[in-house]
DNA sequence: ATGCAGGTTCCCGCGACTGGAAGGTCAAGG
DNA sequence: CCTTGACCTTCCAGTCGCGGGAACCTGCAT
């Protein structure tokens, strides 16, 4: 089975799984022509990396995955593990987007959108701290600057 | 002012500032040693850029927002334009990384995490399509792409 | 023989920085 | 005057996960 045959299986596009490859999640076969040539067993190593990727696991988090997933006498508490870490980690990212979302959404209520030059918007940048938000949010990103 | 100074002023690091003054958004003046001087202007754009990076705003769009800034006769709407299309970014990231959430929590739940080798973690990503979360999640992504 | 759709490698670019090397400058202390 | 150490400068490389495109090779149909 050539490249394309696997894109459009495993839904990811042929550069991607090039690289896959490059940095050694599948090592496909080759043909006496140098094409690759993909078996089964990477067709599903693909599909694989394609759902992992799509749950926004990190490409170490997939090779890790894949790893596990090879590994007979895995413990399912190691796969548990990498799996909350990133759970844990999409909580973060969660949070600091609705903390985005708060104060930018207060900010286009309160802008009127019309041809005068007045905007909360850009009072709120320029960092006029009436609003209150603007600590809020500050207090917020601080705390999340670790990760 | 020197570039520590506007650092500590700002909360940007000194290299961040370096780079903003690279990419055009700044402009600081220089002493005769080669050193970059920083007047009241610059530490003004400088926090006014900080805290639009704060709320997500790329820096194509912080560089709109400064010239709106300084634009007098802009009109509010430009302004409140640019918030809300990145305010309907940041809700497509948020409902991205929900369905991940749902998703991956469910897994994590129902995973015993102990030292057996089963798990429905690693089913679901191999394509075990037994649960539904799968599916739906797919569906979500497709919908998504676009952005 | 020709065309064209596939395949291959290779290198550059994205965004928004961050780290580090190599070197110039400044103020204080011996 | 010399040294030390903290600053400043520029430049280059790397991050992450690919995507674009050049230049070239292969396979098959006409």
């Amino acid at each position: 089975m050539n490249i394309s045959d696997v894109s459009a299986r495993s839904g990811l596009p042929a550069k991607t799984i090039r690289y896959y490859e490059e940095i050694g999640l599948i090592r496909p076969a080759r043909g006496a022509n140098g094409y690759r040539t993909f078996d089964d067993n990477d067709i599903h190593k693909l599909t694989f990396l394609a759902r992992a990727r799509s749950l926004g696991f990190t490409i170490e988090d997939c090779r890790a995955l894949l790893a596990l997933y090879e590994d007979r006498d895995r413990a399912s508490a190691d796969v548990k593990h990498v799996a909350e870490d990133h759970l844990a980690s999409i909580d973060r990212k969660i949070r600091e987007l609705q903390a985005m979302h708060t104060t930018l959404s207060d900010l286009v209520r309160r802008c009127q959108g019309d041809q005068r030059p007045d905007c909360p918007i850009l009072q709120d940048l320029a960092g006029s701290a009436d609003t209150g938000a603007h600590e809020a949010l500050h207090e917020l990103t601080l705390e999340q600057q670790k990760s």
